[in-house]
DNA sequence: CTTATTTGTCTATTGTTATAGACATCTATA
DNA sequence: TATAGATGTCTATAACAATAGACAAATAAG
């Protein structure tokens, strides 16, 4: 088969494989032009001709995407497209997941993972405002919006503010639930700052996603309306299924 | 040899080489405990046992790195850390590429690679709040602080208003410097949408990364101070090199 | 100067990924 | 009810990724 020299859309030899690259691509693809109103992929002949590889190579991207529950293959007529789109998280002073969430989802859920009451390491320790080896509580979670894996959070709360936290978070599933419960009525978004990289394994168990996958970092600190750092936050959301918008008050 | 099973750092199978997985784990590693206070990291054997791996694949994960300058591996010394920790591009209201990274790099440069003037497509015409088909100019630019590939970026502008501002930014290779020739004195962010994806073969050019990298991307409106949108971008960060920080203003 | 440690290079073998082709099976349509 | 078009399954082969072992070459330390 004679390969076209146009742009190429995927590369070898770069440790990912072409299958995983093209799955990435048709899912990038699946929000704009690639399919068509009834949601429908082009065939798989046509695809393995407009990314330049075999068709069993396409076979192989399509699988993955299926078995993530993006796409849907029947036999005889097609693949078509079960979820689209991404939801927007809000992030801005008041951030707050299901409030930022409504209207694009109908149920969430946090859970909680793990819980455990450690010393401070000194990062943790400078982003609260408390002295290294200071008692902290730190609570594992993973938040669902309509049943999906959306994000998974590593938080840290000063021990002897918050001594019952793991088990409000448990009862409520809410991070604002249970700040409240401890006298917080309020609080808000200090800083967050956002990275990516490749989902760890514990990410990917997790989150429920296909190893390889991207997850957005975004490292926040909570304070209160006195301005005391409440909560230090690393969450992993999964990056094909959330993006984030800052607005930018007026 | 035995393989212990800890937890899993690694996972075979998924389409993502085994060598690209352990360079992503190390690059996260360098910022915190992986190297020592002369910034060495562990023998390649000492990796290999860590993650399960033969030392040929710790090589290939660092022969990786080295490529993009991260690390450089001395013959009978060691392997050491070139570059360490992101730079941080502040995103709020006021977002200016080199005030935001004024005091984290010395040297910006902003290079115009392409510019043509095309109809409004509808996402883009909705951005500025134009009638699609509507005149508009696009431009594609490169970043640079310290001469390291930060971020590549596509803008659109109406074409009646900024009809000479490719011109411009090719001579001051500031975006910042080109609306103020065309009378927008200063503007505002009025809203940025992040999400992250696996870098195209296009972003890998021109950003200078290796294949598989991961490129943070923001989809910006900047307006001027009527609140009329100037600017609609779609801006690629190489992940590994900056970080988005999202200041709250209180 | 000798030795231990560490990275560099080579060969060989096995498992995963990608290509190639043939044919089966299901669906919609003329 | 044929037929075209689509996905599903199978076999075979080539390219790449990963393991395994041996030894060379450079560096640092005793």
């Amino acid at each position: 088969m004679q390969q076209i020299e146009t742009e190429r859309l995927v590369e070898r030899r770069t440790g990912v494989a072409l299958w995983r690259q093209i799955a990435e691509a048709i899912r990038a693809g699946l929000a704009s032009d690639l399919v068509d109103d009834e949601g429908k992929l082009p065939p798989e002949m046509t695809l393995a001709e407009r990314f330049g590889v075999n068709r069993h190579t396409i076979r192989a991207a399509i699988a993955a995407l299926a078995k993530e529950g993006v796409v849907r293959a029947e036999q005889g007529r097609g693949t078509f497209v079960m979820r689209r789109g991404r939801l927007a998280y809000p992030i801005g002073r008041r951030t707050r997941f299901s409030a930022g969430l409504s209207g694009q989802a109908r149920n969430f859920a946090g859970v909680l993972l793990e819980a455990a009451t450690e010393p401070a390491t000194a990062i943790v320790a400078d982003a609260l405002g408390l002295a290294q080896g200071t008692p902290v509580i730190r609570i594992e979670t993973l938040s669902r919006a309509d049943g999906i894996a959306v994000s998974r959070a590593t938080s840290w709360f000063e021990a002897a503010r918050f001594g019952d936290i793991a088990k409000t978070y448990d009862e409520t599933g809410s991070v604002t639930a249970s700040l409240a419960a401890h006298g917080v009525s309020d609080y808000v978004r200090k800083s967050t700052e956002i990275s990516a990289s490749h989902a760890s394994v514990a990410d990917t168990r997790d989150l429920e996603l296909s190893p390889g996958a991207i997850v957005l970092v975004a490292q926040a600190i909570n304070t209160d309306l006195a301005g005391n750092p409440v909560q230090y936050a690393i969450t992993r959301f999964a990056a094909d299924r959330v993006e984030l918008r800052v607005e930018n008050e007026t």
